[in-house]
DNA sequence: AGGAAGTGTTAAAAAGTGTTAAATATAGAA
DNA sequence: TTCTATATTTAACACTTTTTAACACTTCCT
């Protein structure tokens, strides 16, 4: 599987700054533009496409609200992130109104930025539908891990932590033997008659939420597990 | 105060190697699991908890990178550190590209594996409690932390010390599970069942505080925490 | 075949939670 | 200080999740 390097536009108009920050980027696997002002931004987020934009709110031509607003416009969920100088409330309030996820107050070290531009990146793949997603289909059913939702075209499910848990380790598994004691420990802690018992009943449970679909199959396996298969 | 050993899954293939690096490690007071390739490694991960997981970039069975893909799909906070025997960029790239937080080249000594693996911890705890990003987006409302304030565009409302305490330790922990007893520890100070009832109230205050976003949800994890998410 | 161990399922018991309201504690004003 | 407003805890009751118990059934092994 070959991994496409995540882009960012990056405007900021120190140039200083602007090839410091686009060159520790880099070395982070980071493919990353530099535009010096807001019209040269809005010029080059109209030509490319990019997967997150990091701007500085003071520039010239074109100030950073004004060119977060107009990429807003055209891109309701590329993630922002703004560069501020000041630490004024303002502008980090303004920020966000104008539709930013984060801000960064300068100066900063890369490392923080790094670790912000991953952290919201990784909240916009957690939610959406791409392919690094936790939402899996099911048979007819789809089953939203992050929510704890199984839902098909007549109901919404919304299942406890361990009918979840259990639900995603059978599907990691599918095809395969789920130990029994993998599971066990994994989601009960410990592996003993009780908790084995335990996870019997939530077996039967899973059993009966997914029996409309009669491909689904969990199966025991004597001694050892449960094998999920969708035939 | 009782100082729980950090626990560190390392995942290498050359025996000797692991061996000795595990005895080291150990001895630096890390608790270190290992395993001989990323199949065990992933699911040695799914069935016990770890806070560092050390990668060799060149494994059997299951490549490094393709673990760290797996294990982030788990874990989005866990931090990665990849062993590597090539100095290509190519693969220091791909390296973060797959999540990864640090890498270091072969061969390396033990100090310097130690002295990596203590910053990439620091900086995971930093981000928390660093004077970082005070004010945080949560959906449609703002959240001034420093002033205990949360609005969006109709009202503007002061919390609570412990209100605002609560909400902040949601945040972030986002799309994790935060401990009922991190949480009565950092806020109340002690854990115990009168405690744990006070915070259900408050639980109960900051969802009637946040309903007005229906895409935010605040879930119990049965005797575990609670789950903030923004769908 | 026949006993032992393992499983399927249901129902009841136990533990944990959601929410509201009343009681208590706390801090600031008069 | 005492009063008052607000923050926090405790209590109460309904409800949910998880565990335990019970009994029928299946698989494995000799």
């Amino acid at each position: 599987m070959t991994q496409i390097p995540v882009r960012i536009l990056l405007i900021e108009d120190d140039p200083n700054l602007g090839l410091i920050t686009q060159e520790a980027l880099e070395i982070h696997g980071f493919k990353v533009t530099l535009c010096k002002d807001g019209k040269e931004g809005l010029a080059c987020f109209i030509k490319d496409r990019f997967e997150l934009c990091l701007i500085d709110v003071m520039l010239p031509v074109k100030d950073g609200f004004t060119l977060a607003e107009d990429i807003r416009k055209m891109d309701q969920k590329i993630p922002l992130i703004f560069l501020t100088a000041k630490c004024l409330k303002e502008d980090r309030i303004k920020g966000f109104q104008a539709g930013g996820d984060d801000y960064i107050t300068k100066p900063f070290s890369m490392e923080e930025l790094v670790l912000r531009i991953r952290a919201v990146l990784r909240r916009m793949n957690d939610l959406g539908t791409s392919d690094g997603n936790q939402i899996y289909k099911v048979g007819c059913f789809l089953f939203d891990y992050p929510h704890y939702l199984l839902k098909n075209d007549e109901e919404e499910r919304k299942l406890t932590f361990k009918e979840a848990e259990l639900l995603r380790l059978l599907l990691l598994h599918q095809n395969q033997i789920l130990d029994r004691e993998l599971a066990l420990d994994h989601i009960w802690g410990e592996a003993s008659y009780f908790t084995s018992r335990s996870m019997d009943v939530y077996i039967s449970k899973l059993r009966k939420y997914l029996k409309d679909d009669p491909r689904i199959d969990i199966a025991n396996i004597h001694g050892r597990g449960f094998k999920f298969t969708i035939r």
